[in-house]
Formats: structure tokens, C-alpha cells, sequence
DNA sequence: GAGTAGTTGG
DNA sequence: CCAACTACTC
């Protein structure tokens, strides 16, 4: 089975990218997208319907927004972390819609959209690690139902500084200060592991550049989309691969998909 | 020899149909362009000069702009109103980039984008009026330097009831108002005459099709875009024909061009 | 640099 | 409907 996630940068605006993907790629059975940026109302479903493929989604105007587009219709769909966790701790972190869960094959698998964080020590920022703390209390809960589980999106955070093109800044950059690295590992620590770096332990395997200054091109990248696997399913995992042609096509999005097989 | 006129709705928009229509009319000689919507400085020159095309511009943000594109340099080019006129005349009527003027192998040529008017009555409409008044006093002076004048471009006028989809509504529509056909035939009274109707009697003939309410494909279009020639240039005009193909395009200017032979 | 939204203008 | 602008976010 492989699974693979993409932050689109607006669903609407990658509605051909996303589609062609697909068909590029049959064998994938499940695509998690990030930042669709549109209320469900206004999803461009047909789309996904007229290639045979079923689609969960939770999103909102202009922000955030996920969704799960599906070989095969998904079963315990969840969307939100309200549901799980008790309305008294979700408290407002589910007025930006960056989380959708379902199960697939027996595999518990969340798509997240982890809040970017604008500038280290920010409101934002604080949002980001408050949001973080909350994702570990909701995957503790799923993890009480099954055990195997897949989290797979856009985490806004390069764990490591091989997964950086400047490191030597890290320190000081949204997206790889210790704060942020600790508050993933944090949730990593319920027993997640990077799916990608069983496979390949290189440098300069990115999943995202920037759209200014000719980062892609210059091959200033950073590698933010992941996906954590718990023990049997890293275990299960056959292969973890970035696909960069997606972000060579006119009119990209900043991010290109990466698949893992299992 | 051939002189175009076509309101291209943006010509950083239209670049690529505009240069594809000029490579697929290399009989053009000269092609005038009314709402370029650009300042000088952004004017896209390089995409005309690459394909040996010279251009002389005349533009502002965001609204209105005209610009002379040609196979070869154009003479006594003049930008506006002033330089002709006496500024007290003029006043702020150069405020909006609206008229750019050149001879081509003898023939003085007006470039124009006639106000809209927005609605009748309104403060646009007295705008509208006061700008063809100037106009008429631009070509008086003109023409006593060159008694061979063209004068074409986005009129926002429809002279007659046969230039527009639906006549019976015409008094009080902006563009067919009778005030507003007073204006213009004021201004024809100079001695000029329509082009297109030398050659075409036939209603159902337009140039601008509403983006709006599917206006293109029910032909609900009017024929506000002209050639207006003095004698000698009527008698030598060989024909006028309006070339629809370019509003067929995929994000098309809302106008299509009108190409007199002479 | 590129999305969305809202506004103005046609 | 379409294009420009401003303001916002990433």
C-alpha cells in the first residue's frame, strides 16, 4: 500500500497538478493534502469523483484546510481533534482545520497540517507548540483504539539539519529551533519514527522550497513533510521516496509529495 | 497597408495572444492598443522587440494606457493631450494615459481609449463628454499639420442602432446614449468617416462582447472599437474587417480586433 | 513569490 | 466575468 502527502497550497489553484498526479501514480492508494484553503462547500470534489476516487475533507476560507483522497472509501472519519479530545481541552486549537484521521486497511493514518509559526517566541509560535502538545494528547487517544498508526502532512518543522539547506542558521529560523524540534520529538516519543530516514540517510533531501529568491532552482530546499510510522508499521515499511517532478510543473506548489509504501 | 485597433484588457495579460496575433497578421503594419494597463517602465517591450516589433507607449497603473506597436519606427510621436494643445486646455484631461498620436508612411495616426462613462449623468459621463471635446480640438490642430489623419481605437460609442445587440434600450444605455453619439459625431464632423462602413452595411457586426452573462457566445456584442479616416484616406481604404478569432481564445480581452487596409 | 479576500473599475 | 490594487499569510 503506499500513502503520500502534499501540501497543494490551495487545492483549487493545483486542481490539474493533483488530478494528473493521481493518474501518474495508480498505485497509490491514499493522498493527504495540506492547505486546500477552501470551505468543504466549495471543494472541488468532481473533479476527484470523475477519476474514481472518494474524498474526505475539512476546510476552511482562505487558511489551512485538509483533506484525504482515497482509492477506496475511508472508514472512521474524523475531522478535527474535537471528537476525541474533550471540547474543554480542544478549547479554540480546532478553529483552524489542520487535522482529518481515518482508518485504511487496518492503519490508523492522520493527516496533519501543523501551524507554520510566523517568528520564533511569536503568538503564533506559541500557538504552534500549544497545537503540537494537543496533536500528542489526540494521537495518545487514537493509539488506545490501534495500535498501527500513520501520521503523515506538513509538520513545518525540519527535525534534523540534514533536513535543512542552511543549518548553520537553524537556531534562529521558524521551522528548526530546539523549542520546536523538542515539542515534535515530544509527540515522536509515544513511538513514531521517520519513515523517510529508514530508507535514506542523505543530506539534501527536501520536500519544500521556498517560492522566493530561486530557492528551488538553487536547490535551497527544507524537508518538513513527513511521515512517522509506530513500530509495526515501521517495521512494515517497505521504501520512502520525495517525488520532485511536481514541483518542476509551471504554477507549483511550494511542496512536492512524498510517498511511503508499506 | 493594414492598421489594427484592439483593447486588450491588460497587456501583461494579453502578451502572449497579443504577439501570437501579431506573428499570425504579419501584414500588420501597425497595431494600436487601448488599456495596457501598465506604467512605461513595466511596459512588457522585450516580448514586441524579440520578434522585431517596435513600440512606442503611453501608460499608467491600473486603468486606461495606449501604446503603438510597429514593423518599423514610427514618426513625431506625442503622448497625450499637451505638446499639442495649450496646457490651460488641456487641464487634468492628461491625468488619464488616453492618447498616443504618430505618422506612418505619411499618415497621421490617433491612437485612443475613449472614457466609459460608467452611467449617464454620472460625474465619468460629464468626464466623458468634456474628453471628447478635447479630442475634437486635438484633431483640428492635428490636422492642420497633416490633412491625412486615421483615428482609431476603444470609442466606447456606438454610433448607430445597427452597432449594438439590443437597440430598444439604447437611450439609456451608457455607449448609444443620444448625448454621447452627439459627442462623437461633433467630433467626426471634422471630416472623418467610419472605416467599417464602407465595406459593411450588415448589423450583428461587433467588437466587444461583455465578459459578463455569457454575452460571447450569444453574440450579445456591440461595435465600439473604430477607424475614422479623413477623405483621401476613406477613398484609398480597400477594406475593414473585424477578426473575431482572438475573443474565441482562453482568457481573452473582452474586445477583439478591427484591421482597415488601405 | 504566490495563494485568498475584498474593493474598484469595466 | 476579468484585471488591477491593497492587505494578509506562509
Amino acid at each position: 500500500m503506499k500513502i503520500a502527502t502534499w501540501n497543494v497550497n490551495s487545492i483549487r489553484s493545483r486542481l490539474e497538478h493533483a488530478t494528473n498526479w493521481l493518474q501518474a501514480n495508480p498505485d497509490v492508494d491514499l493522498l493527504c493534502v495540506q492547505e486546500t484553503k477552501v470551505v468543504d462547500e466549495q471543494f472541488p470534489l468532481a473533479a476527484f469523483t470523475d477519476i474514481d476516487y472518494v474524498v474526505d475533507f475539512y476546510g476552511q476560507k482562505s487558511y489551512n484546510g485538509v483533506a484525504l483522497i482515497a482509492k477506496a472509501p475511508l472508514e472512521n472519519v474524523r475531522r478535527g481533534f474535537a471528537g476525541v479530545l474533550p471540547a474543554a481541552d480542544v478549547g479554540d486549537l480546532d478553529a483552524q482545520k489542520r487535522v482529518i484521521s481515518a482508518e485504511i486497511q487496518g492503519i490508523q493514518v492522520v493527516n496533519v497540517y501543523v501551524p507554520n509559526g510566523s517568528a520564533i517566541g511569536s503568538e503564533k509560535y506559541e500557538y504552534k507548540l500549544a497545537w503540537l502538545k494537543l496533536l500528542k494528547q489526540y494521537l495518545t487517544a487514537l493509539l488506545q483504539e490501534n495500535p498501527d498508526l500513520l501520521i503523515c502532512g506538513d509538520f513545518n518543522i525540519a527535525l534534523e539539519d540534514i533536513d535543512l539547506h542552511n543549518p548553520e542558521k537553524r537556531a534562529k529560523h521558524i521551522m528548526s529551533s530546539d523549542v520546536e524540534r523538542e515539542a515534535l520529538q515530544d509527540v515522536l516519543a509515544l513511538g513514531l519514527q521517520d519513515a523517510f530516514r529508514k530508507f535514506n540517510q542523505e543530506p539534501g533531501q527536501y520536500s519544500w522550497w521556498d517560492y522566493r529568491a530561486g530557492s528551488f532552482p538553487r536547490d535551497k530546499g527544507w524537508r518538513i513533510d513527513h511521515h512517522y510510522l509506530t513500530p509495526n508499521l515501521y517495521d512494515r515499511a517497505v521504501g520512502c521516496v520525495i517525488d520532485k517532478a511536481p514541483r518542476e510543473l509551471t504554477k507549483p506548489s511550494d511542496h512536492t509529495p512524498v510517498i511511503v509504501e508499506l
